[in-house]
DNA sequence: GTGTCATGCGTAT
DNA sequence: TACGCCTGACACG
């Protein structure tokens, strides 16, 4: 489930669990064999997160790049773990645990440039914080003449940001999807930037997207919520928004379906 | 067993 | 805007 929270939360549980350590690296399926042996007895000493994507730094010298796509998954277990699924690109273990990874949009190895590169094409990561990033967003929305809910997917404009957040964190700021992104007033961006902090930190602890304030269902803390009460408006076309009754409504945005909360997103 | 869907993104048209 | 690609979970027959 792979939003900004869960490449941060990868890659802080994958360097505490692995890092310094020496692995032994393979490709269950076969098709990552080549990297999976340029790995395989290094020691992993670095984990990086950058929007969506992982680095992970091995000595001797080798730089693995992760992009979980939509489908990518990691597992990890204590000891060997269960044999791994048909579709498990890479494998390793420290002997004391095992990680597996599939579904992966991408699984390479790369150079320091291309790391940089990578960097680049990325705007600000909300966890990972600059002292000019509210500045850095509010400009990148002001100069697109789309919706806002479009401009919020693209990765040059905040890093990390996927499909559920976006529609959450704009029901959050109480700002309309559809309204231009470059007439955005600079109150409202800084309050979406607030949002967007708050929120991916939360779900880099909870492992899991929870943008619900428990008051509003009537629950005692979030993580009493039900699976189906953690979000305002994602996949909630017409049932009632959690604040106001309104019914949640959709389209699609950037090729894929937003929802929004009509009364209380304007 | 088959079909559908999904928290992503690059490339072609 | 459409399509391809990466997999797995679930609904359905």
């Amino acid at each position: 489930m792979p939003e900004g929270h869960t490449i941060h939360r990868a890659a802080r549980l994958h360097k505490q669990r692995f890092g310094d350590r020496r692995i032994k690296a393979w490709s269950p399926q076969g098709r990552f064999d080549d990297g999976a042996a340029r790995i395989d007895g290094a020691e992993l000493v670095d984990v990086r997160a950058a929007g969506k994507h992982l680095f992970y730094e091995f000595e001797p010298l080798e730089t693995l790049h992760v992009h979980l796509g939509l489908f990518g998954k990691f597992r990890v277990f204590g000891g060997v773990g269960p044999p791994p699924t048909d579709g498990t690109r890479l494998a390793w273990s420290d002997g004391e645990s095992t990680l597996y990874l599939a579904g992966a949009t991408i699984v390479e190895l790369i150079d320091r440039d291309d790391e940089v590169r990578i960097r680049r094409r990325l705007g600000p990561d909300p966890l990972a914080r600059q002292s000019d990033d509210l500045e850095r967003i509010v400009s990148a929305l002001q100069r697109r003449n789309i919706p806002i809910g479009a401009a919020l997917l693209d990765q040059k404009v905040v890093a990390g940001i996927g499909n559920v957040y976006r529609a959450e964190l704009l029901f959050l700021a109480g700002i309309d999807p559809r309204r231009p992104s470059n007439e955005l007033v600079p109150a409202d961006g800084a309050l979406l930037w607030e949002e967007t902090v708050r929120q991916l930190r939360l779900g880099q602890r909870a492992g899991r997207i929870i943008t619900v304030d428990p008051k509003d269902v009537g629950a005692k803390s979030r993580k009493s919520l039900d699976r189906g009460e953690r979000l305002y408006t994602y996949q909630r076309d017409g049932e009632p928004c959690r604040r106001c009754e309104t019914l949640i409504v959709s389209t699609e945005m950037g090729g894929r379906s937003i929802w929004w909360c009509p009364s209380c997103q304007q």
